[in-house]
DNA sequence: GGTGAAAGTCTAAGACC
DNA sequence: GGTCTTAGACTTTCACC
Protein backbone atom coordinates (compact mmCIF):
# COMPACT_ATOMS: atom_id res chain seq x y z
CA UNK A 1 0.00 0.00 0.00
CA UNK A 2 0.82 3.10 -1.22
CA UNK A 3 2.73 6.15 1.64
CA UNK A 4 -0.39 8.39 1.78
CA UNK A 5 -2.88 5.93 1.56
CA UNK A 6 -0.88 4.35 4.69
CA UNK A 7 -1.02 7.53 6.55
CA UNK A 8 -5.10 7.83 5.65
CA UNK A 9 -5.95 4.73 7.22
CA UNK A 10 -3.69 4.99 10.18
CA UNK A 11 -5.81 8.69 10.83
CA UNK A 12 -9.26 7.11 10.56
CA UNK A 13 -7.75 4.27 12.53
CA UNK A 14 -7.19 6.31 15.28
CA UNK A 15 -10.46 8.85 14.99
CA UNK A 16 -13.14 7.28 12.73
CA UNK A 17 -14.81 10.30 12.13
CA UNK A 18 -11.63 12.52 11.10
CA UNK A 19 -13.29 15.19 8.22
CA UNK A 20 -11.90 14.94 4.83
CA UNK A 21 -11.08 18.54 5.21
CA UNK A 22 -8.56 17.43 7.97
CA UNK A 23 -7.42 14.33 6.41
CA UNK A 24 -6.36 16.92 3.45
CA UNK A 25 -5.17 18.99 5.76
CA UNK A 26 -2.71 16.53 7.91
CA UNK A 27 -1.53 14.58 4.61
CA UNK A 28 -0.85 17.84 2.30
CA UNK A 29 -3.99 16.85 0.02
CA UNK A 30 -7.25 18.42 -0.75
CA UNK A 31 -10.52 17.75 0.15
CA UNK A 32 -11.92 15.95 -2.73
CA UNK A 33 -8.35 13.62 -3.36
CA UNK A 34 -8.49 12.70 0.23
CA UNK A 35 -12.45 11.54 -0.28
CA UNK A 36 -11.49 9.63 -3.31
CA UNK A 37 -8.31 7.79 -1.78
CA UNK A 38 -10.87 6.73 0.99
CA UNK A 39 -13.81 5.75 -0.95
CA UNK A 40 -11.22 3.19 -2.63
CA UNK A 41 -10.12 2.15 0.40
CA UNK A 42 -13.73 1.32 1.28
CA UNK A 43 -14.49 -0.32 -2.13
CA UNK A 44 -11.11 -2.46 -2.07
CA UNK A 45 -12.28 -3.86 1.78
CA UNK A 46 -8.98 -2.65 3.28
CA UNK A 47 -11.41 -0.20 5.75
CA UNK A 48 -13.98 -2.52 6.24
CA UNK A 49 -16.44 -0.03 8.02
CA UNK A 50 -16.56 2.49 10.99
CA UNK A 51 -17.44 1.44 14.94
CA UNK A 52 -17.69 3.49 17.98
CA UNK A 53 -15.31 2.33 20.71
CA UNK A 54 -17.47 1.55 23.55
CA UNK A 55 -16.66 0.74 27.20
CA UNK A 56 -18.06 -2.53 28.04
CA UNK A 57 -18.36 -2.07 31.68
CA UNK A 58 -20.53 1.15 30.78
CA UNK A 59 -23.19 -0.94 28.55
CA UNK A 60 -23.19 -3.70 31.14
CA UNK A 61 -21.25 -6.54 29.97
CA UNK A 62 -18.34 -6.29 32.60
CA UNK A 63 -17.30 -10.03 32.42
CA UNK A 64 -14.94 -11.20 29.19
CA UNK A 65 -13.39 -14.68 28.92
CA UNK A 66 -12.20 -16.50 26.18
CA UNK A 67 -13.25 -19.77 25.56
CA UNK A 68 -11.32 -22.35 24.08
CA UNK A 69 -13.37 -25.55 22.24
CA UNK A 70 -12.23 -28.31 20.90
CA UNK A 71 -15.40 -30.56 18.88
CA UNK A 72 -16.66 -34.29 21.17
CA UNK A 73 -15.87 -36.13 18.03
CA UNK A 74 -12.75 -35.00 15.94
CA UNK A 75 -13.90 -36.57 13.11
CA UNK A 76 -17.31 -34.77 12.07
CA UNK A 77 -17.28 -32.01 9.52
CA UNK A 78 -15.91 -28.64 10.99
CA UNK A 79 -18.81 -26.20 10.83
CA UNK A 80 -18.41 -24.58 14.45
CA UNK A 81 -18.17 -21.16 13.78
CA UNK A 82 -21.08 -21.58 11.73
CA UNK A 83 -23.14 -22.93 14.74
CA UNK A 84 -22.26 -20.51 17.08
CA UNK A 85 -22.18 -17.25 14.21
CA UNK A 86 -25.53 -16.58 16.01
CA UNK A 87 -24.74 -16.64 19.68
CA UNK A 88 -24.70 -12.82 20.24
CA UNK A 89 -22.01 -13.13 23.68
CA UNK A 90 -19.55 -14.09 21.11
CA UNK A 91 -17.40 -10.96 19.83
CA UNK A 92 -14.73 -12.80 18.04
CA UNK A 93 -14.19 -16.57 16.75
CA UNK A 94 -10.79 -17.27 15.51
CA UNK A 95 -9.23 -20.74 14.27
CA UNK A 96 -5.97 -21.78 15.69
CA UNK A 97 -3.35 -23.86 16.02
CA UNK A 98 -2.80 -26.09 18.97
CA UNK A 99 -4.50 -28.03 21.23
CA UNK A 100 -7.68 -26.24 21.12
CA UNK A 101 -9.46 -25.53 17.42
CA UNK A 102 -11.17 -22.55 18.03
CA UNK A 103 -10.70 -19.48 20.51
CA UNK A 104 -13.98 -17.60 21.31
CA UNK A 105 -13.78 -14.37 23.07
CA UNK A 106 -16.94 -13.69 24.68
CA UNK A 107 -18.85 -10.94 26.87
CA UNK A 108 -21.70 -11.10 29.29
CA UNK A 109 -22.65 -9.68 32.44
CA UNK A 110 -21.98 -12.18 35.19
CA UNK A 111 -20.55 -15.34 36.02
CA UNK A 112 -24.27 -16.64 35.99
CA UNK A 113 -24.67 -15.71 32.41
CA UNK A 114 -21.03 -17.13 31.38
CA UNK A 115 -21.98 -20.39 32.88
CA UNK A 116 -25.42 -20.37 30.81
CA UNK A 117 -23.33 -19.12 27.77
CA UNK A 118 -20.96 -22.19 28.03
CA UNK A 119 -23.73 -24.37 28.45
CA UNK A 120 -25.22 -23.03 25.07
CA UNK A 121 -22.03 -23.06 23.27
CA UNK A 122 -21.21 -26.76 24.00
CA UNK A 123 -24.44 -28.54 23.40
CA UNK A 124 -24.83 -25.86 20.20
CA UNK A 125 -21.08 -26.63 18.67
CA UNK A 126 -20.44 -30.29 20.34
CA UNK A 127 -17.43 -29.11 21.68
CA UNK A 128 -15.74 -29.03 25.19
CA UNK A 129 -14.47 -26.23 26.32
CA UNK A 130 -12.00 -24.29 28.41
CA UNK A 131 -12.59 -20.86 29.46
CA UNK A 132 -10.24 -17.92 30.93
CA UNK A 133 -12.04 -15.52 32.81
CA UNK A 134 -9.99 -11.77 32.06
CA UNK A 135 -10.00 -10.06 35.51
CA UNK A 136 -8.57 -6.82 33.73
CA UNK A 137 -7.77 -4.90 30.60
CA UNK A 138 -4.83 -2.62 30.55
CA UNK A 139 -5.39 -1.72 26.90
CA UNK A 140 -7.37 -3.43 23.56
CA UNK A 141 -8.22 -2.32 20.91
CA UNK A 142 -5.34 -0.57 19.91
CA UNK A 143 -5.06 1.06 16.55
CA UNK A 144 -2.49 -1.27 14.71
CA UNK A 145 0.77 0.54 13.13
CA UNK A 146 -0.58 0.39 9.61
CA UNK B 1 -28.32 2.68 30.87
CA UNK B 2 -31.48 4.27 29.60
CA UNK B 3 -33.76 3.05 25.64
CA UNK B 4 -32.59 5.81 23.67
CA UNK B 5 -29.13 5.79 25.05
CA UNK B 6 -28.91 2.23 24.38
CA UNK B 7 -30.42 2.62 20.68
CA UNK B 8 -27.94 5.44 19.85
CA UNK B 9 -25.12 2.99 21.06
CA UNK B 10 -26.22 0.18 19.27
CA UNK B 11 -27.06 2.23 16.01
CA UNK B 12 -23.19 3.94 16.57
CA UNK B 13 -21.19 0.81 17.07
CA UNK B 14 -22.49 -0.59 13.15
CA UNK B 15 -21.74 2.60 12.10
CA UNK B 16 -19.66 5.19 13.63
CA UNK B 17 -19.86 7.92 11.01
CA UNK B 18 -23.88 7.55 11.28
CA UNK B 19 -24.99 11.08 10.88
CA UNK B 20 -27.05 12.92 14.01
CA UNK B 21 -29.87 13.55 11.51
CA UNK B 22 -30.00 9.86 10.77
CA UNK B 23 -29.55 8.90 14.22
CA UNK B 24 -32.24 11.25 15.04
CA UNK B 25 -34.64 9.66 12.10
CA UNK B 26 -33.82 6.00 13.58
CA UNK B 27 -34.59 7.60 17.36
CA UNK B 28 -37.28 9.52 16.66
CA UNK B 29 -35.37 12.23 18.61
CA UNK B 30 -34.22 15.92 17.02
CA UNK B 31 -30.90 16.00 15.22
CA UNK B 32 -29.90 18.00 18.46
CA UNK B 33 -31.52 16.32 20.90
CA UNK B 34 -29.21 12.77 19.42
CA UNK B 35 -26.53 15.29 19.78
CA UNK B 36 -26.65 16.11 22.78
CA UNK B 37 -27.25 12.42 24.00
CA UNK B 38 -23.89 11.19 21.94
CA UNK B 39 -22.26 14.05 23.49
CA UNK B 40 -22.41 13.09 27.05
CA UNK B 41 -22.27 9.75 26.45
CA UNK B 42 -19.02 10.42 24.93
CA UNK B 43 -18.38 12.41 28.28
CA UNK B 44 -19.26 9.59 30.84
CA UNK B 45 -17.06 7.81 28.64
CA UNK B 46 -19.38 5.30 27.41
CA UNK B 47 -18.25 5.94 23.97
CA UNK B 48 -14.37 6.10 24.25
CA UNK B 49 -14.31 7.18 20.57
CA UNK B 50 -14.67 6.13 16.90
CA UNK B 51 -12.41 3.87 14.45
CA UNK B 52 -11.62 2.61 11.13
CA UNK B 53 -12.22 -1.04 10.98
CA UNK B 54 -9.41 -2.49 8.67
CA UNK B 55 -8.82 -5.65 7.13
CA UNK B 56 -5.45 -6.94 8.94
CA UNK B 57 -4.56 -8.86 5.96
CA UNK B 58 -4.73 -5.55 3.77
CA UNK B 59 -2.69 -3.15 5.60
CA UNK B 60 0.25 -6.17 5.59
CA UNK B 61 -0.35 -7.24 9.18
CA UNK B 62 -1.82 -11.16 7.79
CA UNK B 63 -0.55 -12.81 11.34
CA UNK B 64 -2.17 -13.23 14.47
CA UNK B 65 -1.55 -14.36 17.48
CA UNK B 66 -2.37 -15.09 21.51
CA UNK B 67 0.48 -15.21 23.92
CA UNK B 68 0.64 -16.17 26.94
CA UNK B 69 2.63 -14.92 29.33
CA UNK B 70 3.64 -16.27 32.81
CA UNK B 71 6.47 -13.97 35.04
CA UNK B 72 10.00 -15.81 35.33
CA UNK B 73 9.70 -14.65 39.04
CA UNK B 74 6.06 -15.07 39.83
CA UNK B 75 7.45 -13.24 43.72
CA UNK B 76 8.12 -10.09 41.42
CA UNK B 77 6.03 -6.80 41.68
CA UNK B 78 3.75 -7.15 38.29
CA UNK B 79 4.50 -4.43 35.82
CA UNK B 80 4.07 -6.47 32.74
CA UNK B 81 1.41 -4.26 31.21
CA UNK B 82 3.42 -1.46 31.64
CA UNK B 83 6.46 -3.14 30.49
CA UNK B 84 4.72 -4.13 27.06
CA UNK B 85 2.76 -0.93 26.75
CA UNK B 86 4.95 0.22 24.26
CA UNK B 87 5.24 -2.53 21.81
CA UNK B 88 3.13 -1.66 18.57
CA UNK B 89 2.42 -5.54 17.73
CA UNK B 90 0.68 -5.95 20.82
CA UNK B 91 -2.86 -5.30 20.23
CA UNK B 92 -4.55 -6.27 23.47
CA UNK B 93 -3.62 -7.19 26.69
CA UNK B 94 -5.74 -8.84 29.42
CA UNK B 95 -5.22 -9.15 32.62
CA UNK B 96 -6.76 -13.25 33.56
CA UNK B 97 -7.20 -15.81 35.72
CA UNK B 98 -5.61 -19.09 34.93
CA UNK B 99 -2.38 -20.81 34.80
CA UNK B 100 -0.56 -17.40 33.00
CA UNK B 101 -0.68 -14.03 34.25
CA UNK B 102 -1.64 -12.10 30.86
CA UNK B 103 -3.12 -13.10 27.74
CA UNK B 104 -2.01 -10.94 24.33
CA UNK B 105 -3.15 -10.40 20.84
CA UNK B 106 -0.64 -9.40 18.65
CA UNK B 107 -0.39 -9.23 14.78
CA UNK B 108 2.80 -9.61 12.57
CA UNK B 109 3.92 -9.67 9.26
CA UNK B 110 5.38 -13.16 8.96
CA UNK B 111 6.78 -15.99 11.11
CA UNK B 112 10.18 -14.20 11.06
CA UNK B 113 8.64 -11.36 12.66
CA UNK B 114 6.60 -13.19 15.41
CA UNK B 115 9.80 -15.11 17.08
CA UNK B 116 11.05 -12.15 17.08
CA UNK B 117 8.13 -10.18 18.85
CA UNK B 118 8.60 -13.13 21.27
CA UNK B 119 11.61 -13.00 22.09
CA UNK B 120 11.00 -8.96 22.55
CA UNK B 121 8.24 -9.93 25.25
CA UNK B 122 10.32 -12.46 27.08
CA UNK B 123 12.94 -9.78 27.94
CA UNK B 124 11.09 -6.77 28.47
CA UNK B 125 8.50 -8.46 30.81
CA UNK B 126 10.60 -11.19 32.21
CA UNK B 127 8.23 -13.48 30.95
CA UNK B 128 7.60 -17.09 29.54
CA UNK B 129 5.59 -17.60 27.13
CA UNK B 130 3.08 -19.90 25.25
CA UNK B 131 1.92 -19.13 21.47
CA UNK B 132 -1.01 -19.79 19.97
CA UNK B 133 -1.82 -19.10 16.32
CA UNK B 134 -4.66 -17.90 14.68
CA UNK B 135 -5.07 -20.11 11.54
CA UNK B 136 -8.34 -18.17 9.96
CA UNK B 137 -10.78 -16.05 11.61
CA UNK B 138 -14.39 -16.38 10.79
CA UNK B 139 -15.32 -13.14 12.78
CA UNK B 140 -14.23 -10.66 14.84
CA UNK B 141 -15.08 -7.54 16.53
CA UNK B 142 -18.65 -7.94 15.97
CA UNK B 143 -20.68 -5.22 17.50
CA UNK B 144 -22.14 -6.42 20.92
CA UNK B 145 -25.80 -6.45 21.26
CA UNK B 146 -25.89 -3.40 24.08
C1' DG C 1 -4.95 10.94 -9.61
C1' DG C 2 -5.11 15.57 -8.92
C1' DT C 3 -7.64 20.42 -8.30
C1' DG C 4 -11.27 23.92 -7.28
C1' DA C 5 -15.91 25.62 -6.89
C1' DA C 6 -21.01 25.20 -6.06
C1' DA C 7 -24.96 23.08 -3.95
C1' DG C 8 -26.61 20.57 -0.42
C1' DT C 9 -26.23 18.68 4.16
C1' DC C 10 -24.64 18.44 8.70
C1' DT C 11 -22.76 20.30 13.08
C1' DA C 12 -22.71 23.07 16.97
C1' DA C 13 -24.27 26.73 19.91
C1' DG C 14 -27.87 29.72 21.78
C1' DA C 15 -32.58 30.95 23.16
C1' DC C 16 -36.51 28.99 24.88
C1' DC C 17 -39.94 25.38 26.92
C1' DG D 1 -33.93 16.86 28.60
C1' DG D 2 -36.42 18.46 24.81
C1' DT D 3 -37.22 21.56 20.45
C1' DC D 4 -36.21 25.19 17.02
C1' DT D 5 -33.15 28.30 14.67
C1' DT D 6 -29.10 29.88 12.52
C1' DA D 7 -24.24 30.59 11.12
C1' DG D 8 -20.57 28.22 9.78
C1' DA D 9 -18.22 23.94 8.51
C1' DC D 10 -18.15 19.85 5.93
C1' DT D 11 -19.40 16.65 2.21
C1' DT D 12 -20.18 15.45 -2.34
C1' DT D 13 -20.37 16.00 -7.11
C1' DC D 14 -18.80 17.87 -11.36
C1' DA D 15 -16.02 19.99 -14.93
C1' DC D 16 -11.35 20.38 -15.87
C1' DC D 17 -6.26 19.27 -15.83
Amino acid sequence: MEELDRQIVQLLVKDGRMSYTDLGKATGLSTSAVHQRVRRLEQRGVIRGYAAVVDPDAVGLPMTAFISVKPFDPSAPDDIADRLAGVPEIEACHSVAGDENYILKVRVATPRQLEELLARVRSLAGVSTRTTVVLSTPYEARPPRV
